[in-house]
DNA sequence: GGTATTAAATGACCATTGGTCAATTAGAAT
DNA sequence: ATTCTAATTGACCAATGGTCATTTAATACC
């Protein structure tokens, strides 16, 4: 068969990566194979290889949907005006999206070509854009001092949290209550935990 | 070619494990294959199915050992009597392991048959053997207040921070400088970092 | 409308993988 | 020597990521 007209070249691309999305999101990372993405879209997985680069290229693509949803939440919930403090609400939603997507949060972590590599570029760049609201809120709270160590520490911290807890390796514990312990020491007890 | 007299049993296993952790060591754990694994022992690859119940509890072993040799480093810190306060040197040489192994370090977090299934028995017994050393480090410094659960949030912490540090999503911060920003904050002002 | 052009979709193909298992054969037991 | 036993092999399977010549549908041109 040669040249169709069922979808554009940018449907196609959407409707890969929506179908690649939905395979991590219920089985995982290692679920995602070319031949199943492409044949659930009604393609055979040849033509994946005209529109990405790799399988890699794809799953690339969930992930910076994935990181633009958790920055759009995240914007949101700063943006909600209620009465605790924003860095609270930041870390919240932060951990309510990794808790209600565990397998996409795990693959932004997870994927990557060759071991010790950099990320990509738009990696950081959307990452920076988390820490940046985080910086904003830990400004806010406690001044402008080294806010910008401060919020990739907590930043870190909170991940390693999360990621633990979805791997089932906080036994008993949720991540909820530790990083609520983790925000209370680092407030030295001020916030309204 | 039948049975061979070259190694017993457990030599055998010994040396194959010995050969996956080099190669997870230098080059990741995808670098591991059944095959490559027997040839370097010189044995062909249905051999390992005899030892091993799969690659995945080759990798199993493997983890098993690091966790081990990480165990018996984070010991010895807090056994040598230093100036500085057992937490930090138990941190310390926490990092300094992961810093210097991170494939190894990440083999053990990155690698898991089924997404969303509890680690082994083993493993979570081994990390509480780590925990425990934390949180005594932890009653000896603050007193015994809460002590699991921050044992617990800390280790999280740290591991969040040297995991982004080996994935180089710290930018231009280290592992190091980003735990004595979270020590300091832990303990409010009090260490002597 | 017919024809040439272009680009996308295909499916055969390749090497490699994890895993299984009947056949083989080396060493131990007799 | 012969039998028995258990380790080792290597052929085999289905699946993978990836490549690419071939086909063919849509488009542009006349």
């Amino acid at each position: 068969m040669g040249r169709r007209s069922d979808h554009s070249r940018e449907e196609l691309k959407a409707l890969a990566i929506a179908e690649a999305r939905e395979v991590i999101r219920l089985e995982g990372l290692r679920a995602v194979t070319t031949r199943r993405v492409a044949a659930a879209v009604g393609y055979t997985h040849g033509t994946l290889y005209n529109i990405f680069e790799d399988l890699n290229d794809l799953i690339d693509h969930v992930n910076a949907e994935t990181l633009d949803q958790l920055g759009a939440a995240c914007r949101a919930a700063i943006g909600s005006e209620v009465q605790r403090s924003r860095i609270e609400r930041l870390l919240e939603t932060y951990l309510g999206f990794g808790m209600s997507e565990p397998l996409l949060y795990r693959a932004l972590f997870e994927h990557r070509q060759a071991p010790l590599d950099r990320p990509p570029q738009w990696y950081s760049e959307k990452v920076d854009d988390l820490l940046a609201m985080l910086e904003a809120g830990l400004a806010a709270e406690f001044g402008p001092s080294d806010a910008s160590t401060d919020a990739l520490t907590l930043w870190a911290s909170i991940h390693g949290i999360l990621s633990l807890d979805i791997s089932k390796k906080l036994g008993d514990r949720s991540a909820v209550e530790l990083s609520a312990n983790l925000l209370k020491h680092w407030s030295k007890g001020g916030l309204s935990v």
